[in-house]
DNA sequence: CGTTACGTTGACGTAAACGTAAGTTACTAT
DNA sequence: ATAGTAACTTACGTTTACGTCAACGTAACG
């Protein structure tokens, strides 16, 4: 099927792929990471023989991917955040679902970004309280 | 040391200890987790004869670990940021250090608040999109 | 045509964060 | 005295997310 391509590729080059040595040097990955986000269905570059070509799908994902993980998801966690971001048009059932799991999904990272929130307000507070006792020890002394 | 101590314990028993099962219910861990915690020194549970006895300030940092945890540090980096919250008293140089680490716990923070905001944002628009397409199909045809 | 560079597939190794017995101790209840 | 319950220590096992060879393919370059 794939016999009748030149070197030249003339077909569906518009898309800009990426070799894995483009992209780890792009995000700041390891080839490991990429293949094996790939294993793990993360990832679907093409391929040109044996070699990966990355689309900019690939590169949105990986992306997502990498924030993700930021917050502590786990990558099967993000695997089905993914599925969200292009759901599989010609299958109702599914995407309602994949729909009603985003609700729950976004729930969780607005609870989670409450949380974030009092995280940052202690920590500050606490710094203007450690700032306070370097500047002036004796008058701080109280709890 | 101990030896004069009674049944009865009259002496600091203001502080409301809590067994390690009670800590297990009340912030649904495992004693597992509870003993790792101490053995990595981000608790200090204090021992009556061989038990331990967790304190308000154990249960004020178990929380603190259980946050950070939900955000990707790990305990590592969370025991970093513990110590910042009750400052080695008497240790300028070690103060002035923790609280330079702190600022840049703190920029760290606000960085990831941003990053949950894009990703909370786009989530919405998402599913915003997802239901457009859930309730009519035909017109939301077009990409 | 050899070698250098980049990519590939196994396959085994590793660090973090616990899970899971196995065997011991301590108190309490019958 | 015995049985039960809860906690303890020691130690090996497990999962996740890759790291790290080893051995091979291939395209380009001098």
């Amino acid at each position: 099927m794939y016999a009748e391509l030149d070197e030249t590729e003339t077909f569906l080059m518009t898309e800009t792929y990426m070799t894995i040595r483009e992209m780890c040097d792009a995000y700041d990955v390891t080839p490991r990471t990429l293949r094996f986000y790939e294993a793990k269905e993360l990832l679907a570059p093409e391929r040109r023989g044996t070699k990966r070509l990355f689309t900019r799908r690939d590169r949105a994902r990986l992306k997502l991917i990498l924030k993700g993980k930021r917050f502590g998801f786990s990558l099967e966690d993000i695997r089905q955040l993914l599925d969200l971001y292009d759901p599989n048009q010609e299958n109702r059932p599914q995407m309602k679902r994949a729909y009603e799991l985003g609700q729950e999904r976004l729930a969780d990272l607005e609870a989670r970004r409450a949380e974030l929130e009092d995280i940052i307000t202690d920590l500050k507070a606490n710094l203007e309280w450690g700032a306070k006792l370097l500047a002036d020890p004796q008058k701080t002394a109280a709890e």
